[in-house]
DNA sequence: TTTACTGCAAACAATTTGCACTGCA
DNA sequence: TGCAGTGCAAATTGTTTGCAGTAAA
């Protein structure tokens, strides 16, 4: 257990204990570029430490999402895409449906919706937003396969 | 069998074959006000033909849902809402979080996300918007309440 | 007569939870 | 030593599907 791993431990769960499984599904997602599913994560885990349960990654997700170390950036097949995020302040997600890459974007619901719904009564207290797309790399790929 | 009947059926499943669960179905979606999900449906259609099966409340859902009657309006509980949609063109719902109210808005993802998700060669093919809050009706009952 | 539509129940899949156990602090 | 964290397996829950029966066309 290196400063590092501990440093990544408090970072990804803020605080709680430093286990082997919770360093190794901090590093997995570190290790993952874009989009990821939670069993996704799982198998990832499991490529370095077979024995973590599922339940573990579930958890151990769940820790981070609310440690605010990762973030729920839309779904796919009925299963919730989570991404670490490093960007400060409000923003949305651009996700690669092929690689599943992950671009900030900023909000766009802006003033002129708020107004609009405004003017008719209502109050908005929350959104999602989730917008898909393909990543440069994968329309190059697309474009020379098809 | 009225023509309004007929002409509901066809309207609501787009053709297919006029079957009295399939018209409890489409009546209750048009007396519901707001957006609803799938075992809200299937309770309100049971107030008067307690015999229709819930199965049988997804599949003519989906078959609104293909049809156009009805749109995907955003979750709760983790459950899809729909809600009755006679809005043309590209659009999203705010809906009511406490009485599921829905109105109509355009689209936000506008020419500006859209150029810098190019900017980064990224090429938007879709995007989910859902936006929450309360209605007139229901801020009124908020602040009387509270 | 054909076959779309239905009811029922079982299947499915993502996620959560109960519980006993382990090992970090 | 105490309790956060874990593994395992069962439970939960929204939704789908297989299948045989019914009824619309």
């Amino acid at each position: 257990m290196t400063d590092d791993d501990r440093n990544l431990l408090r970072d990804a769960y803020g605080g709680g204990r430093t286990s082997a499984p919770r360093l190794a599904v901090a590093r997995a997602v570190t290790s993952l570029t874009g989009a990821f599913s939670v069993d996704e994560l799982a198998r990832r885990v499991r490529l370095s430490h077979p024995a973590i349960a599922t339940a573990t990654v579930y958890r151990a997700t769940a820790a981070m999402a609310s440690a605010g170390f990762v973030e729920q950036v839309g779904e796919r097949d009925g299963k919730v895409l989570f991404a670490r995020c490093c960007a400060d302040g409000h923003h949305h997600h651009l996700v690669c449906t092929c690689c599943g890459t992950v671009v900030h974007t900023p909000c766009p619901v802006d003033r002129t919706v708020i107004e609009r719904a405004g003017a008719q009564g209502f109050v908005i207290t929350g959104h999602e937003v989730n917008i898909y797309g393909l990543c440069a790399r994968c329309l190059r790929m697309d474009g020379g396969a098809a």
